[in-house]
DNA sequence: GCCGTTTTCGGCCCGACTGTTTTCAGTCG
């Protein structure tokens, strides 16, 4: 049934781009604003969702069940999987230019603005606002002055030197600290927190958001624009200052009363989704919430703590990490909200590298930094030949290996050192060791790193059969994506989740800062299907064990309590959970 | 365009800030 449709399914994220550059192109026409984001809504949900759209039109699955997705949607949706093509966009592409949606994204330029530089100078480009702009024609257009004017410039400027509008989140952490510890030390300033993406664990965070409580003379705004890394300031009032650092990385730090600090710490810790479904669910009981409180009537009735803003409104309190409107305000107010995993949870490290291979420390260098970590078990997990570039050990290399690591075993008795392998899965699906040495190790950290490029149906197939062989413990690494370097390879996610869930087969959430593979969406998805996993760092180097503490974002993020968790389990456990594996 | 224990129409979050069109529209978060 699902070979009916195109060869290459349309992705969610290509469902996803038509729908958002609809919203995009519909809010320059000045469409109703309500129209334009039930577009940008929709965007989302497909690109949140853990299943294929294109599966469920094959499926004859009804798009209009989902919440956000009504009939016009799902018609466009299923019209977008069948023929390749969506009329609508051509249509509404038509009748405007290409070039408007970039000046869309410049600070400053709404869909307003840029509507009047179209009608008003026939600009579409970012070339022709920047020649507008230099000939001082732009302050001639009604609604713009010469500020505007040289903001845009600055903004155009802006834009040719530094194409860089994220970091990954360990990038962001260091940033937040010594930009934490500055504001702290400015005599008046009683409180300082980190709000936004960065708070919510997401693996990347395009901006910094900074709270600070102060006495009124403390004139903290002032003093961030004394910070060292601040290369220069967007803009400045007393409540409020925008500054970008000299890694391009914007910091909004907002002046926020005592009072106010728990309201104010929600509300710019987002999402922007989740505000909104408690300040709908705040509304409905009528009470008012805002970045001041939540009020009755004129009566303030919470704000100074998160904790009180949500049980003022009748919800428990939401961790962070869950704050994405996936369902969480919903099972705030059945009492049914997750007890989530956290870093003191985990009692071991299942993924880890040293010398041997393509990582730096020693085994014994990283055995000891793990046992610092207060773990009970590492397992030290070499390449494998096949995969040439990480200096992968072949079979006779491999059992002197394992030689040593029991005998490294036998010299501490500080943690318990687990013999593995990362074991390559090859393009026909077999394991890159041979039955001898397998059955020598606790268990397998199995992973694709060839032959990206399949398409989805032997991708799929190769996968399912390296789980067919009983010593393939954990699958590592299950999307190999790279966050803005690799995308995921073609895969039938659904597929490989049953079979792991039918063969006892873990899922890895790999706590490399570019992988976060597997996602928080497909995490909760695999865990909806009863796979059970591993939060692994994939450490090469010592001081990337604390790796840990990303993973156990990303799995908080999925919904994933210690219970769903493999590596939260003794040694002993583990090992009969592996052995259900190998008959 | 979506949605409904105020259900098929009429809402949909809203206040702060900014620059400019001097009394408020547009943008942002």
């Amino acid at each position: 049934m699902i070979d009916a449709f195109a060869k290459e399914p349309v992705s969610n994220g290509r469902i996803a781009a038509a729908l958002e550059e609809i919203a995009d192109l519909l809010e320059i026409e000045d469409e109703n604003a309500f129209r334009v984001r039930a577009y940008r809504h929709g965007a989302r949900v497909v690109r949140g969702s853990a299943r294929g759209f294109a599966d469920m039109v094959a499926l004859g699955e009804d798009l209009a069940d989902l919440p956000g997705i009504g009939t016009s949607l799902a018609e466009k949706i299923e019209e977008l999987v069948r023929t390749g093509r969506l009329a609508y966009l051509d249509q509404v592409e038509g009748r405007t230019a290409p070039g408007l949606r970039e000046l869309l994204g410049l600070p400053g330029l709404g869909p307003r603005k840029v509507k009047a530089l179209r009608d008003g100078l026939g600009i579409t480009t970012l070339e022709q606002l920047e020649s507008a702009v230099m000939r001082s024609r732009v302050r001639g257009v009604p609604g713009f002055g010469a500020k505007t004017e040289a903001r845009i410039l600055a903004s155009l400027e802006h834009l040719h030197r530094r194409p860089v509008p994220h970091v990954l989140w360990p990038a962001a952490e260091p940033l937040v600290l010594a930009l934490t510890r500055h504001m702290e030390r400015i005599p008046g300033v009683t409180r300082v927190a980190a709000a936004g993406d960065y708070r919510r664990l997401r693996e990347t965070v395009d901006r910094i958001e900074l709270l600070v409580a102060a006495g009124r003379d403390a004139r903290a705004t002032e003093r961030l624009l004394e910070y060292e890394g601040t290369d220069r300031v967007v803009s400045r009032s007393a409540k409020r200052v925008k500054v970008v650092l000299r890694n391009g990385l914007s910091v909004d730090l907002h002046m926020v009363p005592a009072r106010s600090f728990g309201a104010a710490l929600f509300a710019h810790t987002g999402s922007d989704d989740h505000v909104a479904t408690v300040r709908r669910f705040a509304s409905k009981q009528g009470l008012a919430l805002d970045e001041r409180g939540v009020f009755r009537g004129d009566a303030r009735i919470a704000g100074r703590t998160e904790r009180e803003l949500y049980e003022s409104v009748g919800l428990g309190y939401i961790e962070p990490e869950l704050r994405e409107d996936r369902g969480e305000v919903e099972a705030a107010r059945a009492g049914a909200l997750p007890e989530l995993l956290t870093v003191a949870d985990i009692r071991g490290d299942l993924h880890v590298h040293t010398s041997v291979t393509n990582g730096r420390d020693s085994p014994r260098a990283m055995v000891d930094a793990a046992a610092e970590h207060g773990y009970e078990y590492v397992a030290i997990t070499e390449h494998t030949a096949s995969a040439r570039v990480s200096h992968g050990l072949d079979a006779e290399r491999m059992a002197r290996h394992l030689d040593r690591i029991e005998l490294l075993n036998d010299r501490q008795d500080r943690i318990r050192i687990l013999k593995s392998a990362e074991v390559d899965i090859l393009k026909d699906g077999s394991l890159d060791l041979p039955r001898r040495i397998l059955d020598r190790l606790d268990f397998t950290v199995s992973a694709i790193h060839s032959y990206f490029d399949l398409s989805a149906a032997p991708q799929t197939e190769r996968i399912l059969r390296a789980m067919d062989d009983p010593h393939l413990s954990i699958l590592a690494h299950p999307t190999g994506r790279l966050i803005d370097r690799r995308d995921p390879y073609a895969v039938d996610f659904e597929r490989i989740l049953a079979a792991a869930a039918e063969r006892h087969c873990a899922l890895e959430i790999n706590a490399q800062p570019e992988r976060c593979d597997l996602s928080d969406v497909l995490a909760r998805a695999a865990r909806d299907a009863g796979v059970a996993l591993v939060v692994a760092t994939d450490a090469h180097r010592k001081e990337q064990l604390d790796f840990m503490r990303l993973g156990v974002g990303q799995a908080r993020r999925a919904w994933l309590t210690a219970h769903d968790v493999l590596n939260t389990r003794s040694w002993k456990d583990l090992e009969r959970f592996f052995a259900q594996r190998r008959r």
